[in-house]
DNA sequence: TCAGAATTTTAAAACGACGTGACAAATAAT
DNA sequence: ATTATTTGTCACGTCGTTTTAAAATTCTGA
């Protein structure tokens, strides 16, 4: 029985970390595990993690630990992952095919039915099986095949008008690739990749390291 | 002349956001901005803007705001983004290919020189300028050449073993695609890109409006 | 089978990190 | 010279994590 009070952003982000650990588990043939084992495997306190899965319920019991695969369950709808989601990918580049042509996506129920773009030498075309279409038909394609995700893939300067015809076709969630903050409706979720973004932290990190490093030699 | 006393992950996350917002006000031909301008279009608050430059250093001054052009060059040598980054990747996958021929990078000074991977049939092709070589010269590779970041886009099943490789050869970052949690000694700087978990989280969002939307529809 | 010890979760309290608000000091504008 | 603007900084409040105490269950050995 969910008890659903304002979960914070921090215990979200970690709920798919639980979900792939305790499939794993599952491989492994491994229906029992408890809190403190789960820290040794994910690097959080067992703390952080009873707290975290206390949000949604109690799923553990006391002296035994948590079943994984009742709890792995329970994850799962959690995160909706029991049910499928239709999905268009916006913008036919190396980026665009990478994520329409990756199987993984589709084995978690997220399915691709198509792609768009202006390109005229694009469109028509199908790209491993999925077919690339004329962006004026994006959203009779929305409407008619009851597509709930649009991910974005195209250069950053038509980003938010993109945005915007999803949003208008009535589209649920955006999975956002270009290096923009998209305004949309609160209604409306945005999940950024912003991979330079991700390349620049790096960036700082590895400077850091070195005079880290060099500090550390200094000091010998 | 940066202070640099332990800054905190929240705000290095934000710094490439200040670095985008600048970029993109040079581009607009603006070159003084304030705290409170910053706020309106990051959308943080203009105290914690302040506060964030603060751990670097007194870029602003009082009654006039920041330089732009100043700020964002300060903010560009604290990512560490003043110098070049020569990179490999692993995996010539969909994702791999795409991440070896997005531009993008290159632009931010970060050059792919080479792909890896174990498939015959793909060593020794050149993809779109990019040469794929045996895994077997990667460790040499990346002592000739200097690289110093790996981007591992390989099947999760290998990824740890190539991470281990990578950091026997001295990489010094690694920037990890692969659905796993990379192991490496702590003088190697791991950033992770998980589709999957950024696909999860937009999953739970979505579930949460709909049940927000439901809900509401109820009391009206 | 039973009692006691060990394990483990739950819940609440303490602690710490982070973000916000307020104010003094400095500069710019008039 | 005076007023308006704006940063730098510190104090406070909020949010997130860790610690602690209590309760429930399992495990052990006779």
């Amino acid at each position: 029985m969910p008890k659903n009070r304002n979960i914070s952003m921090a215990v979200i982000r970690r709920l798919p970390k639980y979900n792939r650990c305790l499939r794993d588990l599952l491989d492994k043939e491994i229906y029992r595990i408890s809190s403190k084992e789960l820290s040794g495997i994910l690097g959080f306190t067992a703390s952080q993690i009873r707290q975290d899965l206390n949000n949604f319920g109690g799923f553990g019991q006391q002296g035994y630990g948590y079943n994984v695969e009742e709890l792995h369950h329970e994850i799962q709808k959690i995160l909706g992952l029991t049910k499928d989601y239709n999905a268009v990918v916006i913008g036919v580049g190396n980026l665009g095919q990478a994520i329409a042509n990756h199987t993984n996506f589709e084995k978690h129920g997220f399915k691709i039915l198509a792609m768009f773009d202006i390109n005229p030498t694009l469109i028509g075309l199908q790209i491993r099986g999925t077919p690339v279409y004329d962006m004026k038909e994006l959203a009779e394609f929305i409407n008619e095949n009851k597509i709930e995700i649009g991910v974005i893939t195209t250069p950053k300067e038509v980003a938010q008008s993109v945005a915007e015809e999803l949003v208008e076709a009535g589209i649920k969630g955006i999975w956002n690739f270009a290096p923009v903050d998209l305004k949309v409706p609160e209604d409306v979720v945005v999940e950024d990749v912003h991979l330079n973004e991700s390349l620049f932290i790096m960036s700082y990190l590895i400077k850091e390291q070195e005079m880290l490093k060099s500090l550390g030699d200094q000091e010998d």
